[in-house]
DNA sequence: CATGATTATGTAAACGTTTTCATATGTAAA
DNA sequence: TTTACATATGAAAACGTTTACATAATCATG
């Protein structure tokens, strides 16, 4: 592999001129410029961007941590964040925390040593020191899908509150009064935490007492979301709706619901939180909280590398919105015998 | 930051013995061992990996070109791609290709610039003379989602031809005969192109006549399957089954259908390719020919890593089992009056 | 105790850029 | 003609590692 010395040979002039001519041409006089790009021609050059991260100390890359890629609403936000980020120069290197927090700290500790230039991070944990240690250091991160709303960490999120309040409100309005939710962890994801309080006020709000064992605190994925709407249909008094606090739990909770011979939605409704683009496809197609996934991760990036290229610290708050989307997986409440 | 050098001062030993710690410590007699530990705290040193890979010429990163992360099919296969990397200590970074020549072009220069060891290119168009060029460069790469069966190029895939041949001969148990299929443009991919002539040649085994009406040629996209299906329903002899050649496509066309007014799969039979993982939520569910996309994800990571770290260039060429499953999206053929 | 082998460590160059500073040349104003 | 200034270019150091080679110290062997 040829190097900007090998052209600076050629073309006789000096490195200097060479690295001139690559990054900003127009300082340098006509004549040697032309004779530069015939010299890289001649030995075949290929820039090392490589080369020039390590000399500038910018690696114009970033990193970006999510659950898991697979997981379509990730998937979405992904894209959003490469597309901001490769407009303005940057590469994106991809890690998946797989909702563990272990991972997390391994994937942070590993991207820095890549030099990565910032950090977009849809955290499992906030009570963990990793992001204090990121602070403290000063090294900048954005945090996306996140409940943070002030303090130094720049944050985009939603209101989950908010996307759990309106969630229980339309199934009430639909005369539902046994309500059940399939919720994440609480332990690993504050986001769960928030839809869930907003799903008790509204309860409270309308005057529906909060019943406790209608609550299922889970992993989320399918076979979680599969077994506990059986879990929850084996109850004295089984719910006629439920509010999952993410699609994919919603997409188990059909199945299993299918399998238990429970019709969708006269017996049972369902509301999902997230609009994957699965959920306008699913039988029956899901009504469901949506979150604006591709602007978030754009978002995140562009509030990213603001910091980044200003080298500022200035933390930024931006809570997107959410909105219902009703769709055929909830109907009126049955009548009880 | 604090670099080796650093520590090194405060070991009071020199650098290279500081690298020595960090990279085979075995090799470092005990003591001083202890007391580089020792200094690297008192410094708070963080290795600095994008340095090592400017030093060693060996970036420990790869590049994963897909059409678009958020096809889940994709998405699958980047995690197997990621999983098997990381397991050995390479970073991948992603690029989306749009199913467009010269973004794919663009982003194999890009990535190459960033010193990418390898490239795992889900490739759109196999004539143009990209992977010439990467070829007579001896540059390390895989294929994935390949037709290619020999020759100097890696390549990882499915027999196209064999799941065309296996959706249609399904369709054709079920009796039917107005077979339609919606197919990706042969000009940018020539998966379509084998999946359409597995189709051809199983129609013409069991003496149904090939129709080119049946056949169109589109963009892999939600609404082209939506008015694909329309357009064939407007037919004067309109088919009573289609066979898409991927989900997205199937799933437009199921939009399309119900649209129509159109009973899924009384009047229409429905047959995709891919499975992707909403294929088994949606309504009715979807039957599909089935392809191992972290498998193959993790094998082209297997193979382009066996090449970049024995440097050899031994091409391997490797087809992955398909399998046809059989879901609620088709059925037997109505009686035509 | 001499020899050779082994182990532990250091020296310094190399990797391919960018960038600061200096110098040379050309040009316009005084 | 001098002065000042802008423009074009070069020299060389710097970035943080690794590594080939050299040297010193230790050790086992005869």
């Amino acid at each position: 592999m040829s190097t900007i010395r090998d052209v600076a040979k050629i073309a006789d002039v000096s490195t200097a001129t060479v690295s001139r001519v690559i990054n900003s041409p127009e300082k340098v006089g006509h004549g040697t410029r032309e004779s530069v790009y015939r010299a890289m021609k001649v030995c075949r050059y290929k820039y090392n961007a490589l080369a020039r991260g390590f000399a500038t100390r910018r690696s114009h890359t970033l990193g970006l941590i999510v659950p898991t890629i697979t997981n379509s609403i990730f998937a979405e936000s992904t894209r959003g964040v490469q597309d901001f980020a490769n407009e303005k120069g940057y590469q994106v290197i991809l890690g998946n925390s797989d909702y563990q927090y272990e991972k997390e700290v391994k994937l942070i500790e590993v991207l820095r040593e890549r030099q990565v230039e910032g950090l977009i991070i849809t955290t499992t944990n906030l009570k963990g020191n990793i992001l204090k240690n990121l602070l403290d250091d000063g090294f900048p991160f954005v945090l996306l899908y996140s409940t943070v709303r002030r303090g130094p960490i720049s944050a985009i999120g939603i209101d989950n509150f908010l996307g759990g309040y309106r969630a229980t409100e339309h199934l009430i309005h639909q005369k539902h009064s046994q309500i059940a939710m399939l919720a994440g962890g609480f332990n690993f994801s504050d986001r769960s935490f928030h839809r869930w309080h907003g799903y008790k006020k509204c309860l409270k709000d309308h005057n529906i007492k909060y019943d406790p064992d209608l609550v299922l605190q889970t992993v989320y994925s399918l076979s979680s979301g599969l077994e506990g709407v059986k879990s929850l249909l084996s109850l004295k008094s089984p719910p006629t709706a439920i509010f999952c606090s993410n699609d994919i739990l919603a997409l188990g909770a059909m199945e299993g619901a299918r399998e238990s011979g429970i019709r969708l939605p006269e017996d049972l409704s369902i509301v999902g939180f997230d609009d994957m683009q699965i959920a306008s496809f699913v039988n029956p197609t899901l009504t469901t909280i949506r979150q604006p996934a591709y602007d978030m991760g754009k978002f995140g990036a562009e509030v990213l590398l603001q910091n980044v290229t200003e080298n500022s610290c200035k933390p930024v708050h931006r809570i997107l919105e959410t909105s219902l989307i009703i769709r055929k997986s909830t109907t009126i409440a049955p009548i009880r015998k």
